[in-house]
DNA sequence: CAGCTTGTCTACAACGATTGTTGAGAAACA
DNA sequence: TGTTTCTCAACAATCGTTGTAGACAAGCTG
């Protein structure tokens, strides 16, 4: 994803208004490693501006995601989460547990569908997701705990 | 999947009772190669037995899930969709365009993660999705259409 | 910088998929 | 056959998401 001022002008130059809402949008995504929902795009949001409607930021997240700027992901969780990621090809880390994602920088050239087994289908794209548990959720082993900072969902 | 009768069989020795709601499930799951929906299950279902309630079919289908012969997928489209094939490991196609999911038996023996890049995650598995276009929603060629049967969904 | 056009905002209601609740009824076992 | 327990169908509720309305602001024009 770019930075908020060149998503700023990509905005404007694909016939886009620019509001405080989007530009808000647009910082609490820019970085952000959580493949968060809309929801929790949302309650960030709702931090700096308190009004901010969830219909809004359903908005701009799909505007982005048409743009290319993020993408859509739905790993099973029962919500659609959304990565700010599409300059790396990756893949995903879902944790069985409390559900968090975590990207997977890793290249897998083994993708392609052997010949002959795709039975006419014409593929466009690969996605893994690899489920397992999270550092946080993983039971202890020995004396190291899990850490002690709370575990989400 | 086993069939019908083991499952019957299955269902007494978990605690669980047999109807005749539950037999006509295992029956229409069984050999079935569409991934279903629950929607989906409940109309062919509904086709002997006018009056099962959706409900049933979702109760039945999580306890076919929680006792392993069948598998809950989710690949985006919407709805949770049921995969009787538990016994060989398999990846999935699913058409970008009409939503069907196709059966993918080929191993990818490169799907350990690479030592270093977990970050600590415990992996158990890893699905992957390949998305584009199936036999019949694929633009046509030359002079081959895609068959005249109908598109689903 | 005022006016105009057009897209965007919030609030609200509706939607589709799934789940909770309830009393009636049937399966399993003695 | 009787008793217990689970399951059924019908209904309403829930969750994530999207449609609708009118008020309002962004961005262009002069």
């Amino acid at each position: 994803m770019r930075t908020p001022e060149e998503l700023t002008e990509l905005f404007r130059g694909t016939g886009r208004k620019v509001t405080a809402q989007r530009q808000c949008i647009f910082r609490v995504l820019q970085g952000n490693v959580t493949h968060p929902s809309a929801e929790a795009v949302h309650a960030l949001v709702s931090r700096e501006m308190e009004t901010v409607s969830l219909k809004t930021v359903y908005q701009t997240l799909h505007d982005l995601a048409e743009l290319g700027e993020i993408a859509s992901l739905d790993v099973g969780t029962g919500m659609t989460r959304f990565d700010p990621n599409v300059d790396h090809p990756h893949h995903h880390l879902v944790c069985r547990q409390c559900g968090s994602v975590r990207d997977l920088l890793a290249a897998f050239p083994a993708l392609e569908i052997p010949a002959g087994a795709d039975l006419g289908f014409e593929v466009g794209s690969a996605e893994i997701v690899f489920r397992g548990l999270c550092p946080a959720c993983r039971p202890p082993k020995r004396s190291r705990r899990p850490s002690a900072t709370a575990t989400r969902r």
